[in-house]
DNA sequence: AACTAACATATATAAAATATGCATCTTATA
DNA sequence: TATAAGATGCATATTTTATATATGTTAGTT
């Protein structure tokens, strides 16, 4: 059972857009702080544009902005719509082969299950992430080798 | 989001063999009534063979019976036995590369779901997915075109 | 106006995970 | 001893996921 890394780098860009506040951020950036690939974040950063969570400014000191507070990104919608395909099992899914499907209790019990994975994050914002205790926020603005000024004075911004 | 067609395969093998009751299942006649792959079933059986649930009969008029009770074959524990790769994201697991990790929230959160989604499944048994309803155990006999006599005369048995 | 640093898009390729197929072996029983 | 069952190991195919390449667009700077 995995989610996709392409829903993981979803969470940790927005994660380190959010602890980078006000100040911009590159996908140039980003992609080296975490050592993963520029192109596939690309493609990350384009569809949490087109989803409305960033505000991409291309241009000359261009960057990431964060288009929604932290406060209101909700860790389940969040991965709800990045995560395309959440179909569990086969029987899930339109392209259904199994026979017993219509009387079949696995269906239902998995759906449930499934319903309280996502009821768990449906309790968490992005602002919860970035670490209600600030000695944690600290510890990620240093692994991530931010700047802290601006961030460790106000509360965190969108 | 996926569980392997694997643990899926399981889950429906423990049903049949289960459903047919005192009588011997044989893999072939699985494969045919699902209209799934024999030779993955093989491995499917092997495994649950393997790891306790069936009892695998070889020679002439072998075949598979449950090696436990169907009150007691558990959901959640089976479905965490089957499914190798538990490891929603790369943070799970070892060789995991990501920076932030040891301030990191989400995978707390992620854990703490995958919690919530076991926890529901550990709340049924394989007896469970039969169908307390007989209505609904009689349409999957009908839909396994399992001859019913013995089955619906006796309560299941292991 | 031209240059450049940023994001956008489409297509191609690679890598990994999953699923399936095939050939051969072992076991038990009629 | 023939046969019907499962066991095992290796090879192949398929699908999903991830990455790379090449080219385009936008907007600030000089």
């Amino acid at each position: 059972m995995h989610i996709t890394r392409y829903t993981d780098y979803s969470l940790r860009v927005l994660l380190y857009v959010a602890l980078k506040g006000e100040e911009r951020s590159t996908i140039s950036e980003i992609a080296e702080r975490y050592n993963i690939s520029r192109n596939h974040l690309m493609k990350v950063v384009q569809e949490l544009n087109r989803k409305g969570y960033l505000q991409a400014i291309r241009g000359k000191h261009g960057g990431l902005l964060l288009k929604q507070r932290a406060e209101d990104i909700n860790i389940g919608a969040l991965i709800r719509d990045t995560e395309q395909d959440l179909e569990l099992v086969e029987c899930f899914g339109d392209r259904n082969q199994c026979v017993i499907t219509p009387a079949c209790r696995i269906k239902t019990v998995l759906a449930e299950a499934l319903n309280a994975f996502f009821e768990v994050l449906d309790g968490y914002t992005l602002a919860d992430m970035l670490g209600p205790d600030p000695r944690m926020r600290t510890e990620l603005i240093r692994l991530l080798q931010l700047r802290d000024s601006s961030l460790l004075k106000s509360p965190v911004s969108a």
